[in-house]
DNA sequence: TTGTAAGCGTTATCAA
DNA sequence: TTGATAACGCTTACAA
């Protein structure tokens, strides 16, 4: 009196008078099987509203395809523009995506990747928190493939793809001081953050290569918090405030920071000039379109997506990084220093 | 000399002289299991690395402990917002989320849908493309419990949860109409998806209660891509143009009309004023923080996200929408008529 | 071309 | 407190 689970292979055997491994190599349509038996076969599939059960096909074959995303924040749009280029990759393939966020806590990190393994996705793509592979641990001795994207660590213990980020500071730097800036504040995340910190030595060594000398009190670490960055920056400005140009670590903090700026009574790029990272859609829509270092998120993500896909076949994981050229996108939130 | 598969509760059984059923209470922390055969179970499933097939395990208990959600474009803050609002939900209760890009698409959605199925997700969260249920027929066929969100059919045929839209559009222009706007552009999406029907519905109500005609030439379908949304807005100034206030159907778009507007040469507050939907996080940081309809995402999620929980518990699924009040959230984009 | 039987890694039912 | 044994729904050798 209770049951009415979903229809299995076993009934349509029994109905058409088959076995069920003949039903199952006519849904799958394997070769071997006569036209009619076939044809009766996906008939009374469709009348009993068959569906196949992908978790016992899994079971057997060892293979969800199903690929674990772990990334710090999908409302973000960088990641969220990520996500989608990855959803559409992975779906042309045959495969879905399970999404964890991890809001850069690293226990929850480490929980989203066990409850991965433990869902036995095929591979998994993450954006790591920290720098060094201590989470990893899990994965690596349970040997599911693995891809970072993004972010890589410091020892070559996982293969990952990346921006080129040292390069990228290097360009944003390069950029305004080709245009007279001397005084240039960066405002940036956590040096744990591998772009962070690679984003860091970029514009350290731009400095260094015109000659300026590196002033600690240009730089601003904050959180990912809009406003934590709108606060800061306003109280720079307030305080010391002697720059004409500022780099902010991504543009969606990098618009968080044109608002301080404006409130603060300066104009852009008049007064300040300002360069972001990252070339989120909206970027070159802002009232004032934002000088940016385009990562190339799209080759980023495939070409990442296409690693792990390989280390899922060949069940073997070179580690080591791989890195995506960055350009710089020149719009209007830049300009010569007067 | 090619088996290194992932270690099983068989394996733990054999080491530590005990039945497979014993392992499984064990790990489990079910009753009747001595504190010392747990102990030993424990201790060798960590030596072995082991960790619990989740497919297996779905596959007796008929429960994946997955939620497949659906929508256009996870690009979108406002989606990709919702997104994460979801994820932490259904992650505090044990759930994960496969999330699967419609771009609008009739078919990809199908399509969606029946992959999730296969992967016999326990539930569906769907923001549907159209306002008929017609994608949904496998669905309601196959009884895996659904609820939309943010959009809802015309017929009442599946439960959703959405904003109050014609509510919101009522707001919207109410409150330019209390600044003095008569003139009202109107930049929408396609009528086939159930919020640009319904805001659109509550704009002509409030005109309506004005005692303002309702003037066909103001009202603007657009796509939801970003240039396409600044190119007519651009050519509809260029061309007509005689407007004071515009509302747009989402707060990226919005932006994008802000960007039109002001490269037409128009100043937004004091010659345009412009109000958007949603309220995504960069709304209130934007150079001229944009005045929106907040439809209280958070709250839309959970709701939806408790009545799928409930729908699942329950298998029992009733019909019917649950609308969100929205608020009006008023900030520099909109100013009084001159 | 088709059928039989084993197995995937669990949990659940019932005895012991 | 434990252990056989049978599911769960499918695929895959191998045999017929």
């Amino acid at each position: 009196m209770k049951k009415s689970n979903p229809p299995t292979i076993r009934e349509i055997a029994r109905l058409v008078g088959v076995s069920v491994n003949t039903v199952s190599r006519a849904l799958n349509n394997k070769p071997d099987v006569s036209p009619e038996t076939k044809k009766n076969i996906i008939k009374t599939a469709q009348l009993l509203n068959y569906t196949p059960n992908a978790i016992a096909r899994a079971l057997v074959q060892r293979s969800t395809r199903t690929i674990g995303m772990v990334m710090s924040d999908i409302s973000d749009p960088f990641f969220g523009e990520m996500v989608k280029d990855a959803e559409v990759f992975f779906r042309s393939r045959g495969y879905n995506l399970i999404l964890c966020n991890t809001q850069e806590n690293f226990d929850q990190e480490k929980h989203s990747i066990e409850t991965l393994i433990n869902k036995r996705v095929d591979g998994i793509l993450l954006t790591p928190v920290g720098r060094n592979g201590e989470n990893l641990q899990e994965i690596l001795k349970n040997r599911v493939p693995i891809v970072l994207l993004g972010r890589h660590f410091d020892e070559p213990i996982a293969p990952s793809v990346t921006s080129n980020d040292e390069r990228g500071g290097y360009l944003a730097t390069q950029h305004l001081l080709e245009l007279g800036h001397h005084k240039i504040l960066f405002i940036n995340v956590f040096h744990h953050i591998s772009s962070a910190h690679d984003r860091f030595l970029g514009y350290q060594k731009a400095l260094r290569e015109f000659g300026i000398d590196y002033d600690e009190s240009l730089l601003i670490h904050a959180s990912f918090d809009l406003d934590d960055v709108y606060q800061k920056t306003k109280k720079f400005f307030y305080q010391s405030g002697k720059v004409t140009a500022v780099i902010v670590f991504c543009d969606i903090l990098a618009i968080s920071v044109m608002k301080a700026v404006i409130d603060v009574g300066l104009t852009i790029p008049r007064d300040i000039s300002i360069v972001g990272f990252d070339n989120i859609n909206i970027s070159s829509l802002l009232p004032i379109p934002l000088t940016t270092i385009d990562p190339n998120k799209k080759k980023m993500v495939e070409t990442a997506s296409e690693l792990l896909l390989e280390a899922i076949r060949l069940d073997n994981i070179k580690a080591g990084n791989l890195s995506i050229e960055p350009t710089l996108t020149i719009r209007s939130s830049t300009i010569l220093s007067v």
